[in-house]
DNA sequence: ACCTGAACACCGTTCAAGT
DNA sequence: ACCTGAACACCGTTCAAGT
């Protein structure tokens, strides 16, 4: 039953499906070379181990991502958009989320938003090492809300619930609030939410300093 | 080689052990085994499974942590206090993180400071629906920049790193803010910096509404 | 009630041997 | 240059059998 010669496109294109389908844990070299229809150690001979395969479809999840290209007018509406846009691109791929983190590439996820990014807070009017942060902070929030927001979904009810602590009246009073934290949250709303509050306060220090004779941002070090 | 008793506490206390020396990762049930002197079979009587022992070490680790209590006078600093204490709690206990994440608990990492929370930022004048979104962004923030944080760790030198975009005159005409991209971030004033602006944009809405008859905060949704 | 070894169905990887 | 099966050193889990 020979088959047609094995290429590293191929061995990457059937991973990738597998992948897609049932989710990075499950994808063994003895399924994938199943998938293939060749030897288990055949794979190897073209993408090294298990560590390299993944790696080379980390890179080929990413390059598929399309760049981001803000909208709206206001500064921190367009810096708004490239966030929303990012957790857009990722949401549409998300074992990429989760392949990326178990292979210590998080930073990977950064990129192809980080010049959009670069370019906002800058037209925003934040310079040097101020920009550099605002443009982390954008990054490390929407990255960290994805891993948390993808965590979340993978198993919806956790015991003990936040709701099992906010049922009654221990929320100070504030049977709304107790209400609202008894519900699981909405994704879109508090990623709107807080990115949108994380991009204020982030502007709003650019054109003064608050603290008169301090030299570097908000709370000093530990 | 009779040996003494086998409990469950002992199993979970070993475990422990040997997850906060080597990670969970490389915690199998043999070499738990080994650790405790016992068949690799006797475990399965007193935890179930090894799913099962790993939510249990969760757990446990959770009910470590002590509880936060705010510091600092302005409503603003004290919110900030605890997600720093959430943070600096957490990462005495590094593979607590990689645990709970694995085992998709994520939200179980929120709880102890839920409460300090939802008091500081009622005292910050927040009410009802409102307050729950700052709780949980700020929640969702400094646990998401804990995950991207430790996964950072694990691998420092990623490629192509972000320096390798920034390294010359690509930054808009701004070398400064290309250094500081080129650098690598320095996670503690980030994390103090994007806290900071995030807990300044949250709190600068309460007083007033900045859209008039809308009803949602901020952005539109999708 | 508690512990055990044998056995099952998996893994990733190496390597000598083939063509 | 490319592919193969056998083998190695691991896994988690089940189960009948022991005390």
């Amino acid at each position: 039953m020979a088959r047609s010669a094995l290429t590293r496109e191929e061995v990457l294109a059937t991973a990738a499906a597998l992948v897609r389908q049932h989710g990075p844990q499950t994808l063994t070299m003895r399924k994938l070379a199943a998938g293939l229809g060749t030897a288990v150690t055949s794979i190897y001979w073209h993408v090294g181990n298990r560590e390299c395969l993944l790696d080379a479809l980390v890179e080929r999840t990413v390059q598929e991502m399309g760049t981001l290209r803000p909208t709206g007018r206001a500064p921190a509406a367009r810096i708004v958009s490239v966030a929303r846009g990012l957790r857009r691109e990722l949401r549409a791929r998300p074992h990429l989320i989760a392949m990326v983190h178990e292979r210590g590439l998080t930073e990977r996820m950064f990129l192809p938003a980080q010049q959009a990014l670069v370019h906002e807070v800058h037209a925003a009017g934040l310079r040097g090492a101020r920009a550099a942060a605002a443009v982390r902070s954008v990054q490390f929030h929407t990255v960290g809300f994805l891993l948390v927001e993808r965590n979340r979904e993978r198993s919806p009810v956790q015991s003990p619930a936040e709701g099992d602590l906010w049922s009654e009246s221990t929320a100070g009073g504030d049977p709304a609030l107790a209400r609202a934290l008894a519900r699981p949250a909405d994704p879109d709303r508090l990623f709107a939410t807080s990115v949108r509050a994380l991009v204020d306060g982030l502007l709003a220090g650019s054109s003064q300093e608050r603290r008169s004779p301090g030299q570097g941002p908000g709370v000093t070090a530990e």
